[in-house]
DNA sequence: ACAATTTAGTTGACTAGTCTAATATTAACT
DNA sequence: AGTTAATATTAGACTAGTCAACTAAATTGT
């Protein structure tokens, strides 16, 4: 192709973590793939295996993403037959969303996404472990709470 | 809307990584919106003003993409005329990306993103930064190695 | 009671990534 | 020289997120 010299990436804290969140959830698809579930689905279906009939608002909140993205995500998940939304009885405006028999049978899928970020960290020390989570909170915070300076 | 109790968005350490990248990379494109940029589109600035003239797979290699998402990005790029494709002279197959007028001017923004993370570490000491970096290397080796046990 | 406002959810246009398949062109091998 | 294999890029179908605009229903305020 070309012999010059490629530039080398830029390290930084965005593009580790860009890099670094990627990684976790390739490997959580590869895992889970084989029921045609992705992560984001999985998610979804988390909440609903502690509460089924969660609305579309409370399931965005819980999942962190907008109402929107999340009624896509049902929309699709609707499609594969793994959720099922019904209009609420006493509010017309509520949509509850509730698991089918096929996603009630993945229930015990409900801990392996726990399972395998143990397994990542497997060399890292429990007082190890609190310093990262307790960084990345920190980072999260810092984030969303910092003036926005346009460069 | 309802009056039950949520259950608990579930902590764990590709959650946090989830979230942490998007606090960080929310807070990057807020900085850089008014250049009319996304941070990938800035990204690829970033490899063209320390080499113009790459291709585009050397392109996708440095953004840790695969190629045909870094054609979508330059397609877009093109569109408002941020970079110019041009046939390679000695190999057909190859497009040579380069810059306009237009993004030679914001090549001051070379530096903002680490501006930006240093902020965000401000109140991270020396070590506690090298520590951080650290961890996140080993979990995106560990992630990238781990066998794929399928669940 | 009725108008105005808020809330719940969906849709459309967009960016950005994946994978797979197709097209050209070059390089490699008889 | 001519076929085959590899390489560079693009296109298409998909998931998943954003925001803004919209509809319908419920609440609030007079």
């Amino acid at each position: 192709m070309s012999n010059e010299i490629l530039p080398d990436p830029l390290p930084s804290l965005g593009r580790l973590l860009y890099i670094a969140n990627r990684a976790v959830t390739d490997q959580a698809e590869a895992r889970i793939a084989g029921h045609d579930l992705t992560l984001t689905q999985w998610v979804t279906l988390t909440a609903l295996w502690r509460r089924d009939g969660m609305t579309n608002n409370e399931l965005a909140e819980y999942s962190e993403v907008t109402p929107a993205a999340l009624s896509k995500t049902l929309g699709r998940m609707e499609k594969k037959n793994l959720v099922k939304r019904k209009m609420d009885g006493s509010d017309r405006r509520v949509q509850r969303v509730f698991l089918t028999p096929k996603s009630k049978k993945l229930e015990p899928l409900i801990s392996f996404y726990n399972d395998m970020n143990e397994l990542i960290l497997a060399e890292f020390g429990k007082q190890e472990k609190e310093l990262l989570f307790n960084m990345l909170n920190r980072i999260i915070d810092r984030a969303g709470s910092l003036e926005i300076n346009e460069v």
